[in-house]
DNA sequence: CGAGTAATTGACCCACGTCAACTAGAGTGG
DNA sequence: CCACTCTAGTTGACGTGGGTCAATTACTCG
């Protein structure tokens, strides 16, 4: 449950079984990187380094010093925050081609725990904002992202603040299914499947809820026949439009991304 | 209520009453523009009008196309987003120095509305987008401030997703006390006064709740001893300690900025 | 002084949290 | 292959924080 040593995951055995090369890598075109090309990414290449995490370990603890900031590249990770008392709350998903850390800032202002087995494309945190400053590229693409990311916070801003309970499970669905649809080109339907990437709990925090009240909305709306189990964490969605209804939200959350 | 056409508020006079030389400007070093000097300072003067709003006017309605983007020079201005239902949640606060407007997305995802007299800075879109580009000092205060408002919108959805109406309050008087002391360049403390910029029911929006629910708690610290009021916004802050105790975050939450 | 808006206060109720028991799988090891 | 444990999920019973509706009060501005 502890991060390994720097030591431990920097050895070169770790790095070669999951080295890949920029051109071949999935999110060449949606990570930091997307803008560059030739030196630039070049000294990105030479620059990284990745590493790897097994389901529930913590990649960082809020208020711990972060290194290096870096990519997801496969996996989901969960940024969160938590009050003395125990009380969490997810403030955000980390999906592939999310980047985490801010640079400028080496202490870290959220957890973040992998989900499920996560792989980063690391650099080091001070050749990385040099190479910020000399190649406005990064900057931009980064910039891109943030706001995107600050525009996403505002959207769960108002699922915390304002949704009941059962808007919340719709709400999560449906963004699951756009942006499964999404990955695959084309519209959320009917008897679209989708992945859980959560447990019950790590809904619960995402949502704000508890874990019994989401496992209670959840099967609600199994026995409402909207949605349809597959399996432990898949789930057909049998009425995507009654789903987007009972979310609260209009018609086309113009979700594209 | 509404916005005012174009013509109606880009009169030379609407303009001159207001104008402000640069190196004058309250905002100055905050701003978007805060890194700017020289060549770079001249041309966004050179860009640069102004726009007064009054308490209440509407500066843009969620979907909406903003032709421009500029800083807010006084006055507090809000970010909200609408269900069909009417429910509305709060998603940000702008204060002088904060940036309205996207680079780069002419359409409004949010409503922006004037709290109270607003002036803006703006700039059109095109010609300042353009020298985003040319000028980074202006990109990379934009990343920074968008960064910092990202880790604040995260902080918000703890508050959101977890804490009680009695520490939503506490925590927002908490933030407003440390706010003033900061701009003061001293701690907060004991008998701080601090001004509401928010009636009750745009701090029910802001924080999730219902306006009774929000005069009930507020009466409720009152009748505690926790604070006093000074007249129809005034607050005085007679113990700071309690009510960062009531706020649920650990004793120093370090809100500098 | 009267009208209009903002804020307070009370009575009621229900959605969701809490606590606790139970079930279903997924390993693990004899 | 079956007990044995461990974790994740489900379900029920119950209490309550905060929402809803409505009446009252306090300010502000003609």
């Amino acid at each position: 449950m502890d991060t390994p040593s720097l030591t431990q995951i920097n050895q070169p055995g770790a790095h070669r079984k999951v080295d890949i090369r920029c051109d071949e890598c999935p999110i060449r075109y949606r990570a930091v990187c997307a803008h560059c090309e030739g030196d630039s990414l070049d000294a990105l290449e030479d620059m990284k380094f990745y590493r790897s995490y097994e389901p529930g370990q913590r990649i960082v603890w809020e208020g711990d010093t972060l290194d290096f900031v870096g990519s997801v590249v496969s996996g989901v990770a969960s940024l969160t925050q938590t009050m003395e008392d125990g009380r969490t709350q997810m403030v955000g998903l980390l999906l592939p081609s999310d980047f985490l850390g801010r640079p400028g800032r080496s202490v870290a202002a959220f957890s973040a725990v992998a989900m499920g087995h996560v792989t980063l494309c690391c650099f080091r945190r001070k050749p990385f904002e040099e190479m910020m400053r000399t190649t406005p590229q990064i900057a931009n693409r980064l910039l891109e992202m943030t706001l995107d990311e600050l525009d996403a916070a505002r959207e769960w801003m108002l699922l915390l603040g304002r949704k009941s309970a059962r808007e919340k499970i719709a709400s999560f669905l449906t963004i699951l299914a756009r942006r499964e649809a999404a990955l695959q080109r084309r519209k959320p339907g009917d008897r679209m499947q989708v992945e859980l990437p959560l447990s019950r709990e790590a809904m619960a925090d995402y949502l704000g809820l508890t874990l019994e009240t989401v496992s209670r909305q959840v099967n609600a709306l199994k026995r409402e026949g909207v949605i349809e189990f597959q399996g432990k964490r898949g789930v057909v969605l049998t009425d995507f439009a009654r789903l987007v209804e009972e979310s609260g939200d209009d018609a086309d959350g113009g979700w594209i991304s």
